[in-house]
RNA sequence: GCCGGAGUGGCGGAACUGGCAGACGCGCCGGACUCAAAAUCCGGUGGGAGCAAUCCCUUGAGGGUUCGAGUCCCUCCUCCGGCACCA
């Protein structure tokens, strides 16, 4: 038995007195940079899915340490932003009150854990000293024209009372409030994320990451490939004849439409604009007014959810009463507008093919339009064709299918038509080859109160100017009343100090952006800071980061896949492209963790079932505290947090313990046991290799395994048994190894001296091995037989037992399987 | 609907490139210690038949490949996560 309260306390203390969690930055040779998400600092304090998340990642920068490396290993907050906000109007403290105070409190309760952080390197996101470098990088970007105000569609959340990101909108409701989220044509600043959307799609190919975290960033970007088509749109028929018919063509307006079946062309019978569409009013017949605003307004009131539910609104739509022309075809083709088709995606406009598409059918069947089959299903795929009656479209697109009705193409293969649709059509400029991603620029502008002001003034005369770098940084003042507003004026418009400035082009009175940038922003970049925490004179000093970065390895949750991973990838690339940074990919390595489930379900407050860690570690210590999380399960997929389960690691640890103890007393050296030795080398082989690859819980249960060797029958072990168990340990409940380490003569502290065991494989074979005998696939006997026996010699033994005999009688040897020291199989008839 | 991931004892979970399924732990049962309990220690523990040696069954369901399948292939079911009228 151990007192974990007395051993904690002073390794801890001890740690700090000797800095030893504190690399060189410097100097250090082989350094290693582990990092973890840094977490938001609610007032709750640290909840277990934190510590379960940090525990692993600490696990694995110990076992890095252990191994030889320099480990820098940090840790901060991510402080600015909604969640904080919306917590400080809830329960009314003012953020610049409340914000440090949670800091203040996840601090100490970080401390108490025993994670390896470097205490000298913190970073705060809200800390002056941090954010002037936030807006430093939104001017790098805005210098580079990556940075830009628009009018956009974008995503308002009532409640939140802001624009969101894409990225935050989750099945239609708003990520931190999960209010309904509606759409609002809005001047925002973007971020063109886009332009990066094949790099952040390609590199994707030579990063060592999580598969599913990079099959989620792919699906997100969405990479389509196409065509652009353009379809002329038909003047009104009745002034049809005020027009030469060259001046006709040049000044008609042309659709644009995206699609990646441009070998359908032939059967695009209708066209549908999304209802926000810039052309609708323009290309409307006078009639059909009245009727689309109409539509335009009933579809406008909707938020997202609501339209999305197709199920239960069949297609609705309405006729403009304007037509275009098919480009291939030469037809007429009338216009519609219809909310199944989103402003969102694509140029917001589509042809229809109703023949081979599902949507356009529907809509098709519903308003009675013309179907028309352009791409023939082959033998295997007939009677599939689209038909009113099945109520489906025939949507097969393989090598197989062929084109009729389609001109000239007719006969050719579906893809390879496409392609030379495209190029006839190109020669027209009525066409080109597109691809289309699904990604959008990043939305950045929040209407908010806590987060870094956007670094731009606007002035009458000299327009957009942004603000100089070395009036960096804009700080956020103390405004009392910080509620957000409906009308998506920010907080800071209330402020005429903050926002009544001169301009720092002309000296005219000028006014500031009001808007704040998003936390992800803030979160962007951190890891570049840590390193060069304390540097004032720029935001990541060349000579550290150059040692350190790009991050070696990262840990951290998959609800991050598409946010925070894919937008500091970016940050990434950019910093790179403007000569900051000799990298582009900011992380080496990444690993997601699972999550902790409790009964089934998620801990959540509103459940009831939330873990607070703190009355376990006050009963069982630290260090039982972190063997437990990551035994309950492999790490990568979390697991079931069952109160009771923590007894297995909590006796393994005293057992452990123990064993050294008893170690120590007798005062045995050496290895007297060979099947503990061989138990030793095959532990120290396995516990490596799942360190290696995370695989936590398979470490521990190796552990228990030599344990149980070491100590069976009631044996005392050796000195030199129990020494590398220490340091095996070290990572797993690092307070308790330090004891270990120190009560085994050892110099601390245990992470700066010891050397992690190696083994030795000519000690892991034995003389002799137990080899299994089948008869027809099924055991039926294990013999004894000499390591590297032949097949004769292991097939003579089988044959003289007993067991094997009995299975044989009565049926002919046809065939014997022999893997050398693994099995025999014999195959009766 | 699409894209991922997963279904193994009472429970959490092991099983490298196909080769003794159920490691390790929880729980449970029995025993030791104790006046008793907790803690600790020792032994047992997938299901079924049998006094027993031993035999049969068993990795979500069904089929296949193979001397041999939890592992590979096909079909299906269930659960979890993500995306979702994406043209």
């Amino acid at each position: 038995m151990y007192d974990p309260k007395r051993i904690e306390q002073k390794w801890q203390g001890y740690w700090i007195d000797n800095r030893t969690n504190e690399p060189d930055l410097d100097g250090a040779e082989r350094p290693f940079y582990n990092l973890m998400m840094f977490p938001y600092p609610s007032a709750e304090g640290l909840h277990v899915g934190n510590l379960y998340a940090f525990t692993g990642a600490d696990f694995h920068g110990r076992y890095q340490r252990l191994r030889g490396h320099d480990v820098f290993q940090p840790i901060g907050f991510d402080a600015f932003g909604i969640h904080s906000e919306n917590y400080a109007l809830k329960v009314d403290v003012h953020p610049t009150k409340l914000i440090p105070s949670n800091i203040a409190n996840f601090t100490r309760q970080l401390r108490g854990t025993g994670i390896m952080y470097d205490w000298s390197h913190t970073v705060d996101t809200t800390d002056p000293g941090y954010y002037r470098w936030t807006q430093w990088i939104f001017l790098e970007l805005y210098d580079a024209g990556l940075a830009e105000k628009k009018e956009a569609p974008v995503n308002w959340c009532p409640s939140c009372k802001t624009v969101l990101a894409n990225e935050q909108v989750i099945a239609g409701e708003c990520e931190r409030c999960y209010s309904q989220v509606e759409q609002r044509m809005l001047s925002q600043w973007f971020f063109k994320i886009t332009d990066y959307a094949e790099r952040l799609l390609e590199n994707l190919d030579h990063i060592d990451w999580s598969d599913t975290t990079l099959t989620a960033q792919r699906n997100w970007i969405g990479r389509s490939e196409g065509a652009l088509l353009r379809f002329p749109v038909a003047r009104p028929k009745v002034a049809d004849d005020r027009y030469e018919p060259a001046q006709l063509e040049r000044e008609r307006r042309m659709i644009e439409v995206f699609t990646t079946r441009p070998d359908t062309v032939y059967g695009a019978t209708f066209m549908v604009l999304a209802p926000e569409h810039p052309l609708v009013d323009e290309i409307t017949a006078p009639e059909r007014a009245d009727a689309v605003a109409a539509y335009r307004r009933e579809t406008a009131a909707l938020d997202l959810k609501e339209r999305q539910k197709a199920d239960d609104r069949g297609k609705s739509g309405v006729f403009t009463g304007a037509h275009a022309t098919n480009p291939a075809t030469g037809e007429e083709i009338p216009i519609f507008v219809a909310d199944y088709v989103l402003m969102g995606y694509g140029t917001g406009a589509i042809m229809a093919v109703p023949a081979h598409d599902q949507r356009d059918f529907e809509f098709a069947t519903e308003h009675g339009l013309e179907i028309r089959t352009v791409v023939a299903p082959t033998d295997e795929h007939a009677g599939e064709a689209a038909d009113p009656e099945l109520g489906a479209a025939f949507t097969a697109h393989t090598e197989n299918e062929r084109l009729v009705d389609s001109g000239e193409f007719s006969g050719l293969a579906a893809a390879e038509g496409g392609r030379r649709i495209v190029e006839w059509l190109a020669e027209r400029r009525l066409a080109e080859p597109r691809v289309n991603y699904r990604l959008h620029d990043w939305c950045i502008s929040r209407q908010r109160y806590w987060g870094p002001p956007i670094p731009i003034i606007y002035c009458d005369d000299c327009g957009t100017v942004p603000v100089p770098r070395e009036d960096l940084p804009v700080e956020l003042p103390y405004v009392e009343d910080f509620k957000p507003g409906d009308d998506g004026i920010a907080p800071l418009a209330k402020d005429r100090t903050f926002y009544e400035v001169d301009c720092p082009s002309c000296g005219a009175a000028a006014r500031r952006e009001t808007d704040v940038s998003d936390t992800f922003l803030d979160s962007s970049w951190y890891f570049l800071r840590y390193p060069s925490v304390g540097d004032d004179e720029r935001p990541f000093g060349p000579a550290r980061t150059e040692r350190w970065l790009p991050v070696d390895t990262y840990i951290g949750g998959e609800e991050h896949a598409v946010l925070h991973l894919l937008y500091s990838r970016f940050i990434t690339m950019v910093l790179h492209d403007l000569g900051h940074l000799a990298f582009e990919e900011p992380y080496d390595r990444f690993r997601k963790h699972g999550l902790l489930i409790r009964d089934g379900a998620k801990m959540s407050k509103s459940r009831g079932n939330v873990v607070i860690p703190d009355e376990y570690v006050e009963r069982f210590g630290a260090d039982t505290f972190r063997a437990y999380l990551m035994f309950l399960g492999p790490y990568d997929e979390g697991g079931d947090f069952r109160g009771e389960a923590i007894m297995g690691p909590h006796r393994f640890l005293n057992r452990a313990f123990d064993a050294v103890e008893a170690a120590v007393e007798s005062g045995v050296t050496g290895f007297p046991d060979p099947g503990v030795e061989r138990a030793l080398h095959a532990t120290i082989k396995q516990v490596t290799e799942d360190f290696a690859r995370l695989s936590f819980n398979t470490v521990i249960a190796a552990l228990m395994e030599l344990l149980n060797a070491i100590r069976a029958g009631g044996r005392t072990p050796t000195v030199d048994e129990v020494r590398p168990l220490a340091i095996m340990l070290g990572p797993i409940a690092p307070h308790l190894a330090e004891e270990m380490w120190e009560l085994l003569g050892g110099e601390p502290s245990l992470f700066d001296h010891a050397e992690w065991p190696t083994w030795d494989e000519a000690k892991l074979v034995t003389d002799t091995v137990e080899v299994p005998v089948q008869v027809n696939g099924k055991l039926r006997a294990t013999i004894r037989a000499a390591r590297g026996a032949t097949e004769d010699v292991v097939k003579a033994a089988a044959l003289a037992d007993e067991g094997v005999q009995r299975h044989l009688e009565g049926g002919e040897l046809v065939k014997t399987i022999h893997v050398p020291d693994r099995l025999l199989n014999l195959v009766v008839k």
